[in-house]
DNA sequence: AACATGGTCAACCGCTAGTTA
DNA sequence: ATAACTAGCGGTTGACCATGT
């Protein structure tokens, strides 16, 4: 493992892009590809490194980027990944087809960090995109992120190691999971009411994440990257994820 | 009209992980 | 095994534009 040599220092043109540059870089790709993108600018008569080449592609000359302004639909998505992801921009981007990891970043960071860190402010309780107060944890009508049935993730082959060491019967299965969360459950945590019945389902889901999000720490990252799409699932179709603000960031 | 300030976004930088020789 | 190399990621920067004073 070693770093990239610098030769962008060494004659390459920088800063903004001219309607020339991007003509002769689609052309080249159409052409040829991109498999090599160090190699590509020299190819392609470009003066430009392979990385800024890259960058342009993937940021501006896709032909499947979807350009405009975001969506509300769009920007709760990203409000609702973020809690999960963290800033995690091209994961984020993966669940948003035609926007770019450097789009969702910027829109972020110009809009909804402030417009969530406002709402914040405003007596604490959150809002979504459209300005309308949100449900908290209590509140009687949760909405549903993203609906996903147990069936839909069954096919996972996760298994969930808990991490008290002392506890060797702490390995839940997803088999596990599916006997604690059962076909009610799903359909129960879309109208959540106050019964004692769900309160406990939805007390034994909860401590379940919140010990799988201490043992799920930066040490197995590995483990969290594998199960990213489980533990998305997961977040999003449990319940809102406000249920679960209280749990530490991966 | 001139300047200051703030917002936006394309592009760059530095790093890490993965691959290859 | 390891050094060299590449792709990709997230953080940051700076140019440009709009708005306010």
């Amino acid at each position: 493992m070693g770093r990239a040599p610098c030769c962008e220092k060494m004659g390459m043109k920088r800063g903004p892009w001219t309607p020339e540059e991007d003509q002769i870089l689609i052309n080249y790709i159409h052409l040829y590809g991109h498999s090599n993108w160090r190699a590509l600018p020299k190819h392609a008569g470009l003066l430009r490194c392979g990385k800024s080449c890259r960058l342009r592609w993937i940021n501006y000359l896709r032909p499947d980027i979807k350009r405009g302004n975001f969506t509300p639909q769009e920007e709760q998505t990203i409000i609702n990944l973020h809690e999960v992801l963290g800033n995690r921009w091209s994961a984020i981007a993966a669940k948003l087809p035609g926007r770019t990891d450097n789009e969702i970043k910027n829109v972020w960071h110009t809009h909804l960090k402030k417009r969530l860190n406002k709402n914040q402010n405003n007596g604490g309780d959150t809002k979504d995109i459209n300005g309308s107060n949100e449900t908290t944890h209590e509140d009687k009508e949760p909405v549903m992120v993203h609906t996903t049935s147990p069936q839909q993730f069954s096919n996972s082959t996760t298994t969930l190691e808990i991490s008290d060491n002392n506890n060797k019967d702490d390995t839940m299965s997803y088999d596990d999971i599916s006997a604690l969360v059962d076909e009610s459950f799903w359909s129960d945590v879309v109208s959540v009411d106050n019964s004692s019945n769900n309160e406990k389902k939805i007390e034994a889901w909860e401590g379940l994440l919140e010990r799988n999000s201490k043992k799920y720490s930066y040490n197995n990252s590995k483990l969290y990257d594998d199960d990213m799409e489980f533990w998305f699932d997961l977040f999003t179709s449990c319940r809102r994820i406000e249920a679960f603000s209280d749990i530490p960031e991966f």
